[in-house]
DNA sequence: AACCCGGGGCT
DNA sequence: AGCCCAGGGTT
């Protein structure tokens, strides 16, 4: 690994720095996500947020703009959190060890692991995604990757391997090793220096390791959205709950069991709300918009409605609804679904 | 241990 | 369509 690392690594902003707020902070992007994907972001928050303090003063629905179309989006609540904590209860800095680093919200096991050998030099083993596969296919390791049991073997056999001089070295090249040579699909065999030792190549095994389990079937959902507009503002709500989206922006929402509602349900839901639309009838649903989300499938439609005066004080306050202006909907975090749908208008 | 949480890209 | 991604929190 280490004579491989320096002549196949990418050159990536993050491997510039010790700076453990940079490396926290590229740390918590690439959490289940691309390196190619998560480095515009990375390049957007260091430089919207350049020190800790940045970001734990910066507003949380300005932090979730920041982070619109990342995804798993407690990622950046959490990330939010622990700089205010780091701030407040750390003086500003990161703590340096791995079992220190492992209280934060939204630094696990990877990441405590990650950020203590890659800023402080801790001689502590990552295991990611990369590291499971590359674990599993050289020494054959037949286990569950996605079975949490087993992960005591691969961090084992992790800590066994990792070099005392250099284990943040270590630590980025296996993982590179993961992503650019002993690939998911299609692995560059033909050019591995771990060839002759390879567990998993010398035994055909290369498609099949390593072993993990399915995840259970997705579900589909129907989301209706009612685009209420008065005057030059429309009405949205900032999602709570424990639903998906929390802490994002949408529409008034109804959710069923079927793919499209009817005029007339449409209508009996604005009067519901106290509503008068400014025709009789309501104007033309969008087209199904599909989302596809890694657990659960949507399918949702748009239904514009122009009202005839705002709504009730009332009722705005029981679905937590207000009016925001072209710019200001423009400035709220809110899911792709609902930009793509904005901009498509 | 099981379940929940996005979005994009590749095959 | 299926799979994977520098995982973590809650139940």
């Amino acid at each position: 690994m280490l004579n491989w690392y320096p002549r196949h690594r990418r050159d990536l902003p993050w491997r510039h720095t010790r700076d453990p707020y940079a490396i926290w902070l590229s740390e918590v992007i690439l959490q289940q996500t691309r390196v190619k994907q998560g480095l515009p972001y990375y390049l957007d928050f260091i430089n919207s947020y350049p020190t800790v303090q940045d970001l734990a003063t910066a507003p949380e629905d300005e932090v979730l703009r920041h982070w619109q179309g990342l995804g798993y989006y407690s990622r950046a609540r959490n990330m939010h959190h622990t700089a205010q904590q780091v701030v407040r209860e750390y003086g500003g800095k990161f703590p340096t060890t791995y079992v220190e680093l492992l209280k934060l919200r939204g630094v696990g096991q990877y990441t405590a692991a990650a950020i203590a050998s890659f800023a402080f030099d801790e001689k502590v083993a990552v295991l990611d995604g990369n590291v499971f596969r590359v674990l599993s296919r050289v020494f054959g390791l037949t286990q569950d990757i996605a079975a949490p049991a087993s992960r005591k073997v691969f961090q084992q056999l992790a800590d066994t391997l990792i070099s005392a001089d250099a284990p943040a070295e270590f630590n980025q090249a296996i993982m590179e090793f993961g992503a650019i040579q002993c690939t998911p699909v299609k692995p560059d065999c033909l050019f591995c220096p771990l060839q002759a030792q390879c567990y998993a190549f010398q035994h055909g095994m290369v498609a099949e390791l390593p072993i993990k389990s399915k995840a259970k079937a997705t579900r589909t959902r129907y989301f209706h959205y009612l685009v209420l507009r008065h005057a030059d503002k429309v009405y949205m709500r900032k999602r709570t709950g424990k639903d998906i989206w929390q802490g994002l922006y949408d529409f008034a929402l109804t959710e069923t069991d079927s793919a499209e509602l009817s005029a007339v349900e449409v209508l009996r839901r604005v009067e519901a709300l106290g509503g008068t639309i400014v025709s009789d009838r309501a104007e033309e649903p969008s087209a199904a918009y599909r989302h596809v989300l890694s657990h659960q499938k949507l399918e949702a439609r748009f239904y514009p409605i122009q009202l005839q005066a705002a709504l009730p004080v009332a009722a705005l306050q029981e679905l937590g609804l207000a009016a925001f202006s072209v710019a200001e909907v423009e400035a709220l975090p809110k899911p792709i679904l609902i930009t793509k749908y904005i901009s498509k208008k």
